[in-house]
DNA sequence: CCGATTGTTCAAAAAAGATTGAACTTTACG
DNA sequence: CGTAAAGTTCAATCTTTTTTGAACAATCGG
């Protein structure tokens, strides 16, 4: 459980503190379902409420996590392109603020989590299919070439319709 | 670690084994990726691979895995539709069989773990959206609204695009 | 370059999630 | 019906993933 609510250097009222703790939630639900931690929900969704972009300070003080916990989570969503540093002339710590565009979010997700799974996949079927080659008796072999040509449709389908995907998003 | 390579009762050699073993494996690695337990991919794997239906007491004997675990996989793949049963005439037992078609793979998926999640997004954006017509402060109010917006052209979006996806996966 | 502030790392602890298995229910056949 | 095989349930256990926090490293203004 977050606590927004309890935050106390915001000097919201305490309706406030509940929209900003509903919407921050919405994103932690949301990142469940596509499979990454809580903690990036909290650390996007605090960024996409938030007015003005904010430090990992700003993070660890107004979510209540740890210092680790903000630098890993900072890390993995620049990684998917979901935040972006803001270069702040003064100061010395980095602010960040949200990728807001379905479009960009989408794209990052797909070309840094999906891609790879996929093509380790395809790669390990491409391995498999010299395996099943080397069989001495052809029934066997004829079955399983049935499952792996099966399979590589899967990989090629999905592997062609992710751009689209992406196109679909709009801008 | 499955240990289909242990199987005594396939009487297969050992090279069938390893080639049986590495498909159910990428099934495993995929169900992970779309968020599911490891040993429904090791079931719908063996369904796959194998030339005929195969019982729940199959799936216990070949994968090592529990009664329940079985059940429980059993019933979890039914639900989204991955899997049918066989009807046999004779025996008591009900035999299953995978669904191989991927476009109604995705249909299942979607259908009953997306969706929901999706909708109840939407159910939990309209009621903060009256939670936000609450407040008192114009400005805070104008703030909020954007953010609901945004996020809620997200889920038309996306909830638009589910059907078209489904299609694009061919017959 | 000093020292304070900001940021990172990673082993250990906590939390979340999956699996087991024994008790229970259901089914189908004689 | 009675009974044995088949299937389900769920609290306890095991496994995996996430978070923490203290030690370490980098950075910057003076």
């Amino acid at each position: 459980m977050t606590d927004l609510a309890r935050d106390q250097r915001a000097a919201a009222t305490p309706a406030v503190a509940g929209i900003e703790q509903r919407i921050v939630d919405l994103f932690v639900d949301g990142v469940r379902v596509i499979g990454l931690p809580k903690s990036l929900g909290e650390i996007y969704g605090l960024l996409f409420v938030s007015c003005t972009p904010l430090s990992q300070d700003d993070l660890v003080a107004r979510l209540g996590i740890s210092k680790g916990s903000a630098s890993q989570g900072l890390r993995a969503l620049r990684a998917i392109g979901a935040i972006r540093e803001v270069r702040n002339d003064g100061g010395r710590r980095t602010y960040y603020e949200p990728e807001i565009h379905l479009k960009r979010l989408a794209g990052g997700f797909i070309r840094e989590q999906v891609i790879p799974h996929l093509d380790s996949g395809r790669s390990k079927l491409d391995a498999l299919g010299k395996a099943i080659d080397q069989l001495a008796d052809p029934a066997q072999r004829r079955l399983f070439n049935e499952r792996r040509e099966r399979l590589d449709y899967w990989f090629r389908s999905t592997r062609k319709i992710l751009p689209l995907l992406q196109h679909l998003l709009g801008e």
